[in-house]
DNA sequence: TTTTAGCACTCGTTGAGTAAGAGTGCTAAT
DNA sequence: ATTAGCACTCTTACTCAACGAGTGCTAAAA
């Protein structure tokens, strides 16, 4: 779709105001408020123009114009400048990935906290995940028969501890065993790097303990999954409710539903590629209960291995170029966060 | 304060009409509603007592009658009778305990699902915490200098695990003297029970491990404390909405950040003592931000130890008879459940 | 003395009607 | 191509009256 120089301006005026007031914008607002150096008629002419492409829209007759989905999908791919945070909030930000963290949880609970106190849409954030970091160390210790502890230490110092039932009776030597090939043979390695063909020369080497190394991958494996399926993080559920759009208790409802049944958060994020800052516009989101709002999501990483995503939601009529900065940013610090040692 | 029996009956039907159908409730409805035997004229004038002596009260001059909160307290210890869960309630609540699992938070995380499907108030839960529960075995797994995982079993087997770090350089060899004190020492005790005067016939016999073993205990016991502070489950909130008490969004707004700020939930539930259930309606909160909410709470225990405390909240108008059989059956068959083995 | 029927009174709710205001689209002049 | 002017539309706010629910009081009935 082509417009031309001025009608891309209103486009721009009618899509910033209204992020900006939550108001329908007239032809006159724009015109006093952002300079065309052009009357109001004329921009009522440029409006109707914009209608008819199905950039904006008429509430009702008498109403200034408000931004369809399709007019803001055009601004966020061809007009919006760039957002920039504050310094202050840039070091705020950074000032809490400096402290020192215990677990990786406390990481991304700041994460949370902090930034849902500098912005008014619902905070949420998956992982992060071990299942793409390079392992350093695993240990298992048995606790009764049956029952184990396993605890995954990643190369830059994260752990991750789950308690398993061990379906055959194994001696605490046996598991010692196990953990001393492990450690011999796997470190350094991410998870689906211990390829098949690796396995085989520890099955030459090892023959012995085949069945016991299979076991123990596959525990392995299904605690790093049942892990990543489990962590969600959320926050700014109370901000949230200054958006206009949410005065009706109807919306409100949805959302709580949304945060209560966390799946659809939960595959968003899963969903989300690590290709830089996804933006999911209203019904360009696959899941009903999310087609009224907007999504920003990007994903993190641990030296260089993806292990979690983030994403802001907030309504449809949201604050792209802010929140986009924002997830930049913060996917960004978390990652170099997460990739300087864990200790 | 005394009333006749018949001005009980009144406010119990106030009361109870008020309750079901959030509207003020006329004389006319009571004598039609609830057979008192007497006109409406009759039930005016016994109304009008009662609204003097300040257990009920007018919102206008043309409206029926609402319970005051001291209406609601006067209602709660001398007429409620007592709520009882139906069979079907009953069973899917005992079918869910009855399930194997792996770790506490799993229990606690289905008791929270369950609770909100059943009722439309919050649901809020504190521990279940190991800090009363006897020791059966405690585990420092060295991870890096200075830096160690602690594992710590109870008798039943459950099991809590925290990354710690040691201020000191401390070699796997001390760690495992330290081990060994406590498994021998301390097994079967809780940890209130490690008095001072254990410890001293401790400390003759192992006067070198001395600094170490009161290291051990400064962290163990930091751990537990943390562990208790920091656990809070929450549930219900999509449902507490359908209340409509909830219709005006600053109503809700208050609720959320309740529900976000999770320290006055917490705190109610640690002030709750161990004798029962304890009901709290509207102003008789502590808290500024529950003051137009009631809160019913109870404790439970895991093998006579209180571990944790259980609660629901809702409007000041809320169904005690209801919540109060709920809070007791739950805490009663969570009691059961944790006290039964964690493996 | 207690209960109740009857009635006047109060107050919130609803709906209709109206005026004001915002914003548009169209036309004709620039 | 742009814009001033104006008629038209539609929403919002406000007023006013009618209605209804429920009470309190009084006087009669039990």
């Amino acid at each position: 779709m082509k417009l031309n120089q001025r009608k891309q301006k209103v486009l721009e005026a009618v899509v910033e105001d209204h992020i900006a007031t939550a108001e329908p914008v007239s032809s006159r607002t724009i015109a006093r408020k952002y300079q065309l150096g052009v009357s109001p008629a004329t921009i009522r002419n440029e409006m109707a123009d914009l209608e008819e492409a199905g950039l904006i829209e008429q509430p009702h007759t008498s109403a200034g114009r408000i931004p369809s989905q399709k007019g803001y999908r055009y601004y966020v791919d061809r007009l919006m400048r760039k957002g920039h945070l504050t310094d202050r909030e840039k070091s705020t930000i950074t000032s809490i990935f400096a402290q020192q963290a215990r677990e990786l949880v406390d990481i991304v609970q700041r994460t949370i906290k902090i930034v849902s106190q500098c912005t008014d849409y619902l905070v949420f954030l998956s992982g992060p995940q071990l299942e793409n970091a390079a392992l350093h160390k695993v240990r298992f210790i048995s606790l009764a028969p049956g029952k184990a502890m396993l605890v995954i230490v990643s190369e830059n110092g994260w752990v991750e501890n789950k308690l398993i039932d061990l379906p055959v009776a194994v001696s605490q030597e046996e598991l010692e065993q196990v953990e001393r090939v492990f450690n011999n043979y796997f470190r350094g390695l991410t998870f689906p790097q211990i390829t098949r063909a690796i396995l085989k020369s520890v099955y030459d080497e090892l023959s012995r303990q085949r069945l016991l190394i299979d076991l123990a991958l596959d525990i392995i494996e299904s605690v790093l999954k049942r892990e990543s399926e489990d962590a969600l993080y959320l926050g700014g559920t109370r901000n949230i409710l200054k958006q206009p759009e949410y005065r009706d208790i109807q919306q409100v409802r949805k959302l709580l539903d949304l945060i209560e049944e966390q799946s659809v958060l939960r595959t968003i994020l899963a969903e989300t590629q690590n290709i830089g800052i996804t933006v999911r516009i209203g019904r360009e989101n696959k899941f009903d209960q999310v087609q009224n709002c907007s999504v920003v999501t990007a994903t993190y990483a641990m030296g260089g291995n993806t292990v979690g995503a983030f994403g802001l939601l907030g309504p449809v009529r949201m604050n792209y170029a802010r929140a986009i900065a924002l997830v930049e940013f913060i996917t960004q610090t978390l990652s170099s966060a997460l990739t300087r040692s864990g200790f």
